[in-house]
DNA sequence: AATCAATAGTTACGATTGCAACTAATATGC
DNA sequence: GCATATTAGTTGCAATCGTAACTATTGATT
């Protein structure tokens, strides 16, 4: 006889569960402290976290974010001045995207806070079972970039 | 000296992109195949997994989908003719929601792909990774029965 | 039993999203 | 060197989403 399907251990489902969780409790403390968006946090983080400015498709594909919310999460950090573009001398396609120095104030701010909320994490997973989904979370993002993007 | 941040490393970050990869790939073949939305699998898995009838507030809380969601995926889904809504008797504030037979066997195929899906993703990972990521989730899972809800 | 609180589910509406079409710039082929 | 294809990024628009307000029903309080 066939094993019957258990959507409690589908992976999608499982995975997105516990995605949602996880970020919905980050996501109150940035937006509840800055007005950020997620777009606009993932956005602050790329860029902040490379230490170095970006293309707004860099940030896209490092993040998987479509273009079009990168392209409005980039013009919501523009407008508070944490964001600046400079157009690239030789192809002037591309921007360069850059944290100004009160974006690079609030990239700190909020690593802070996710500094926290990780060990709060680790804390609830204790450190077996965080290291054994840090190990599961790679092997997927193997998986990623091996397979051919469905898009 | 403090450790720097490592978006690479956080987990939010990661959990997210992995559900997004995963789930869209699997979202790919349901909807190119029934025109499914997402809500309306998942409230079909909810109820073609529990093998009974349920209201749509038990769906809300086994899916973790907003009950507005909810609401709108079993419009859908009785639109189709795969769901029947059968009042309370005793309490009439309860819908008692159930497959119909046309959408037991839709479930029916519909698990047929999902479990193809599953087998694939173990074939992707190995079986060793899978194993740790599904230890891993499990611990998330019981970190979210623990928690409180943040709405 | 009359009022008030609580619960299940729906809906109106503003915000967010993604697709497709667009502009602008550069690369390629002939 | 000119037409065509390609790429970066933006925007219009329709679909989707979540919040808050709503209806309907039941429970609790006095």
């Amino acid at each position: 006889m066939t094993e019957a399907f258990e959507l409690e251990a589908f992976l999608p489902y499982r995975l997105n569960r516990a995605a949602e969780f996880v970020a919905l409790r980050f996501a109150a403390q940035y937006k509840a402290r800055y007005q950020l968006t997620r777009p606009e946090w993932r956005t602050l983080a790329a860029l902040g976290s490379s230490g170095r400015s970006m293309t707004a498709t860099e940030i896209g594909t490092h993040s998987t974010m479509h273009k079009t919310k990168v392209s409005r999460a980039v013009f919501g950090l523009e407008q508070r001045r944490w964001l600046k573009r400079e157009a690239d001398g030789r192809d002037r396609r591309f921007e360069h995207l850059a944290l100004t120095p009160a974006g690079q104030h609030a990239y700190r701010e909020l690593t802070e806070l996710a500094t926290a909320y990780q060990d709060e994490l680790l804390s609830m997973l204790g450190e077996v079972d965080m290291k054994a989904l840090s190990k599961g979370l790679s092997a997927v993002e193997r998986a990623m970039r091996k397979s051919v993007p469905i898009p």
